[in-house]
RNA sequence: GCUGGGGUAGUGUAGCUGGUAAGCAUAGGAGAUUGUGGUUCUCCUGGCCCGGGUUCGAAUCCCGGCCCCGGCCCCA
């Protein structure tokens, strides 16, 4: 007997409906802020995430030779083939383009809590504007997605990419201790800022103010921080512009220029978003700005978007005890008895499904209790079950499974009219 | 790549200091009784993760693998 690959999951009826709910709020979210959805393949080429993030990433990829021999990979991430998509055939599109997607992803990974070999990304990119309102309204989005699924406790952390390089550039670290000085800082969450600060000491005397990065509560008071240094400077003023939108647009940031964003293609303002239900994998969304053109071959192409873990997002809502769908049952179970009896109920069953109604109908010819019992277990409203006698008499009992009540129906009756009346229930209630 | 815990019917479990048919609960199917669900009775279906080893004998002990639940590394 086979089994599920590592890493995998199956997702039963219960919690497909509660992925599919989720998953449907998520859309209507991006559809709100004028997004379009989009999708690529599952799997690329190997080379579009290495020219992207180097050769180091392909032990956590599941690449393979496909049988004409070309090196291919399942896809990571979401990123790089939406802008792959973009330079190819839409670089030439009306801006901003808008774009959100949904998707499995794969990454060969050690499996964690919130950690799987194939996990659902939901995502955008919005490409061309390149403006501290385009990171407002993109931040906003993001919490928007959150804020629509009803998760609390979601902290917006922003910084900029850009402010925290110049403020490493004047430790004047190699690049061996400015990679473990990137990694100390990434940890701060985890760690606090001791170890990052230690390093700092140890390796660049004289810069004790370095500690001071984690203390601005925003961009204006970050100022006095960075000095004299343009650059910095002109990151700040970008992020106190991003500021004050965000503040229109009814979103408190928390500012963090430690923000890292593991990967060096950012290159403007960054964010993660974060949820202390999860542990060790706290962070729920991250995203920034950057420009792939180069990597595709472009018009340079200021580009920010951001990437949602969709499976943390399901276990974090879990965790705070949030009410999530269950699988429906149909309205109706129907049961026939004869062979004359199941051509009226077959009738029936078929003129109410095309009335768009979820009904359903004994497959076993089974006896009376069993068929009530299967609509029990189906969860259905309404059981009905048409037998000899009831073509007799033309009348038959349609019995409301919640209540135990049964009505007395004309079997010519028996059809849309007759259950949207019966017990006063109304199917547009079931929404 | 490192590391802790764990794998017994679909689900939840007992057995696990080696020894009579691997027990219990629940679930699923059929039948009996009821022309209308969870009551009762009967029967059936279905299990020791996989592979080696030790032994007269392994669910039980040993080794390896696979998978699950965590932690580290990493996290585009």
């Amino acid at each position: 007997m086979a089994q599920r690959p590592r890493g995998t999951r199956d997702f039963a009826p219960d919690e497909m409906a509660a992925r599919s709910w989720a998953a449907d709020r998520v859309r209507d979210v991006f559809r709100r802020f004028g997004y379009h959805e989009v999708q690529t393949p599952t799997f690329e080429e190997l080379e579009l995430f290495t020219a992207k993030s180097g050769e180091g990433i392909i032990s956590e990829l599941y690449d393979f030779e496909d049988k004409g021999g070309r090196k291919m990979t399942l896809r990571p991430e979401l990123t790089a083939p939406v802008m792959r998509m973009y330079f190819q055939d839409h670089a030439f599109d009306p801006k901003p383009l808008k774009w959100f997607y949904h998707g499995p992803c794969f990454r060969y990974d050690r499996p964690q809590e919130g950690r799987y070999r194939e996990f659902w990304q939901f995502g955008c990119e919005q490409i061309g504007a390149g403006t501290p309102l385009a990171y407002a309204e993109l931040i906003a989005l993001g919490a928007g997605l959150f804020e629509e699924l009803g998760l609390d406790g979601v902290e917006v952390r922003v910084g900029h990419v850009g402010v925290l390089g110049r403020l490493i550039d004047r430790l004047g670290l190699d690049d061996a201790a400015r990679g473990e000085l990137m990694r100390r800082i990434d940890k701060v969450d985890k760690e606090g800022t001791e170890q990052a600060v230690a390093f700092v000491d140890e390796h660049a005397p004289g810069h004790e103010d370095f500690a001071a990065l984690w203390n601005p509560q925003n961009p204006v008071d970050a100022m006095e921080l960075v000095g004299d240094d343009e650059a910095a400077q002109a990151g700040l003023a970008e992020l106190t512009a991003v500021w004050e939108h965000l503040a229109a647009l009814g979103v408190e940031p928390r500012l963090d220029l430690g923000i890292a964003r593991g990967l060096d293609y950012y290159t403007g303002v960054v964010f993660e978003f974060h949820c202390k239900e999860l542990e060790a994998q706290s962070q729920l969304l991250g995203g920034g700005g950057y420009d792939l053109s180069r990597v595709f071959g472009g018009q340079p192409t200021p580009t920010m978007g951001f990437g949602m873990g969709f499976d943390r997002t399901l276990v974090a809502l879990e965790k705070q005890g949030a009410a999530l769908p269950e699988a429906e049952g149909p309205l109706a179970y129907f049961g026939a008895l004869s062979d004359g009896a199941r051509k009226v109920v077959l009738e029936t069953v078929a003129q109410l499904r095309r009335d768009g109604l979820a009904v359903d109908v004994d497959l076993m010819g089974r006896k009376p209790n069993k068929i009530a019992g299967a609509a029990q277990a189906a969860g259905a409203r309404y059981l009905v079950i048409v037998g000899e006698r009831d073509l007799e008499s033309g009348v038959v009992q349609v019995k409301d499974l919640r209540s135990g009540e049964a009505t007395t129906v004309a079997l010519t009756d028996l059809g849309h009219e007759v259950l949207t009346h019966s017990g006063g229930f109304d199917p547009r209630d079931m929404n």
